[in-house]
DNA sequence: TCGATACTTAGCTTCTTATCTAAGTATATC
DNA sequence: GATATACTTAGATAAGAAGCTAAGTATCGA
């Protein structure tokens, strides 16, 4: 299951703005409304839906409306592929680290056996 | 140990980036120079040197020059603050469920006990 | 039906990002 | 010392993101 090459652009993206990240927060403590979610920021109503409709673009929360209201909640599985990358890249690193260590072994019992006669 | 409330921001964004997590990808496998990680891109140096900057102000790698030649290498524990975040969202996630679950089972035991009378 | 509520759309401004080309500086190599 | 190499700086441009106000639409509640 391979993500599409711009997913974690725009996941990325989305959770690089301390607005989204808050609606997320929030989120995570249950569903709401657009106005509820709105009211702790500073920030015309206008504006905000912009963030939220960001979120909604990066499958980070789903919304729907009912009456005049829309509903947001968050999608839960949604920080998988993020998760994945991280992942990804620590095992790189520490794979990595593993050949130094290798390395590094190998040269040492090259030593021991000791033939001495390098600088 | 919290982080500076930027921090966060610049760490998504500077992650937010096809070109820039491809360069941390190949950092992971060892340092490079500036021209040898650029190689790859279909880039003009300066964009790409552009790339760089960004990966160094949002500390995910440092840079060194000797002579004329900059080396670049990954700063291992940068992406703490990312998993950080994530694995609270996560908590914060799971601690809702532990709740909605609670409640649920509050509320089979009460009809279990059974007065029948709640509509 | 009328007013209030909850978005929603449209259009504008400003700032940031991602690119580029052209030209400059500092080292290394011959 | 002349040339080549490896950045580096300095603009210029175009696109995208974040914010605003003003005005519109669709429900809800009395």
């Amino acid at each position: 299951m391979n993500l599409s090459p711009g997913q974690l652009d725009i996941l990325f993206q989305a959770l690089g703005d301390p607005t989204r990240r808050a609606i997320l927060e929030r989120l995570a403590r249950g569903p709401a409304s657009v106005t509820e979610l709105a009211a702790p920021f500073d920030m015309a109503l206008p504006s905000f839906l912009g963030h939220v409709r960001r979120l909604e673009a990066a499958g980070l929360v789903a919304t729907a409306k009912d009456g005049r209201v829309r509903t947001v909640t968050l999608v839960p599985g949604a920080f998988t592929p993020v998760r994945g990358w991280l992942d990804e890249q620590r095992a790189l690193w520490e794979g990595r680290l593993d050949r130094l260590d290798d390395y590094v072994t190998r040269l040492m019992k090259e030593r021991a056996n000791g033939s001495g006669s390098e600088d």
